[in-house]
DNA sequence: TGCAGTGTTGCTTC
DNA sequence: CGAAGCAACACTGC
């Protein structure tokens, strides 16, 4: 669920609110999370650092810490991080950060990793369905990581132009919606927001990118660019799982033109009916008349 | 009851 | 080699 908008807007939260304070302790109740080394390690390589800096590459959360010791962290589908006031404790379980985080959304109950701060406050890692990943790594030479390595640009990256995508694309063929979504090809970018992008590129998901002339090339690049600042100005959309850092929803949902609208009449001047088909296993909406 | 959904990796087939 | 299809991961909600 999280996308480039949903974590940069995470990230951009974490910026206001928890640089300089001290981690004092970390819990979980699923140390299949952690993949650069145990749970136990980890808890012990991370105690008394502070939170330096919080920044975003693709889907991925990373966290400078002091010491030189990074968090990359990936909340996969259902994961979002909360930042609260530890309030209460269930059967040995911590269910939530405040009051508002638990009573009112149920989807917050899934705390399964809490980040203990010096302020008496928490970061908690909420995750459903228990995909989210944590790591620590040295902050020197992060960006050789396997995980970060094999990256495509940044799309709201300043060297992300139009030469750039053409360039890229050319090296390429398969079909637009599964191209969009793959993180080797272009990062940031997935079920929801590719399904925007070319509801508003005017492009049909399943057509291939080596059949694009220059001039629907272009309007896909600006569409990438135009689709997730727009979603990172409405917050992220929350159409399941994804909360901000506070526990509130994004906005992005109110006003997707074809993700989840499979049946309504498509709010283009020429436009047709939202059709919903299986693309790569996934589902990929679109309208039957002005996406070609 | 069973299966869709959702991000990513890794395997298999073509 | 690249593209495509599928399973795996874990769980809810319909």
């Amino acid at each position: 669920m999280p996308e480039l908008p949903e974590v940069q807007t995470t990230v951009n939260d974490m910026n206001r609110s928890i640089i300089g304070l001290k981690i004092t302790d970390v819990w979980t109740d699923w140390k299949k999370a952690f993949k650069s080394s145990s749970f136990e390690k980890f808890r012990k390589d991370i105690i008394g650092r502070k939170f330096i800096k919080a920044r975003r590459r693709a889907k991925f959360i990373i966290l400078d810490l002091s010491g030189g010791k990074s968090i990359l962290l990936h909340q996969r589908m259902s994961g979002h991080l909360l930042y609260g006031k530890w309030e209460e404790e269930k059967k040995d379980k911590w269910i939530g950060v405040s009051p508002k985080h638990v009573a009112e959304d149920p989807k917050n109950r899934f705390v399964r990793h809490i980040f203990f701060l010096s302020n008496g406050k928490m970061l908690a890692f909420s995750d459903l369905r228990r995909f989210g990943t944590i790591a620590l790594h040295n902050t020197i030479g992060l960006e050789d990581v396997k995980e970060l390595k094999v990256l495509g640009p940044e799309p709201l990256g300043r060297s992300f132009t139009f030469k750039k995508f053409k360039e890229l694309s050319s090296k390429k063929k398969g079909r637009l919606k599964s191209l969009l979504m793959d993180p080797t090809f272009i990062v940031g970018i997935g079920n929801i927001y590719s399904d925007e992008i070319l509801w508003d590129t005017g492009v049909h998901p399943l057509r291939s990118v080596d059949d694009l002339d220059d001039k629907e090339l272009k309007k896909l690049h600006k569409s990438i660019i135009l689709i997730l600042k727009r979603g990172l100005k409405h917050r992220g959309t929350s159409i399941d799982d994804y909360r901000d850092l506070t526990g509130d929803k994004g906005n992005y949902q109110n006003i997707t033109k074809a993700y989840h609208q499979t049946g309504k009449k498509c709010s283009k001047k020429d436009g047709g009916t939202i059709k919903r088909i299986k693309i790569g296993g996934r589902s990929a909406h679109f309208c039957n008349k002005h996406q070609k």
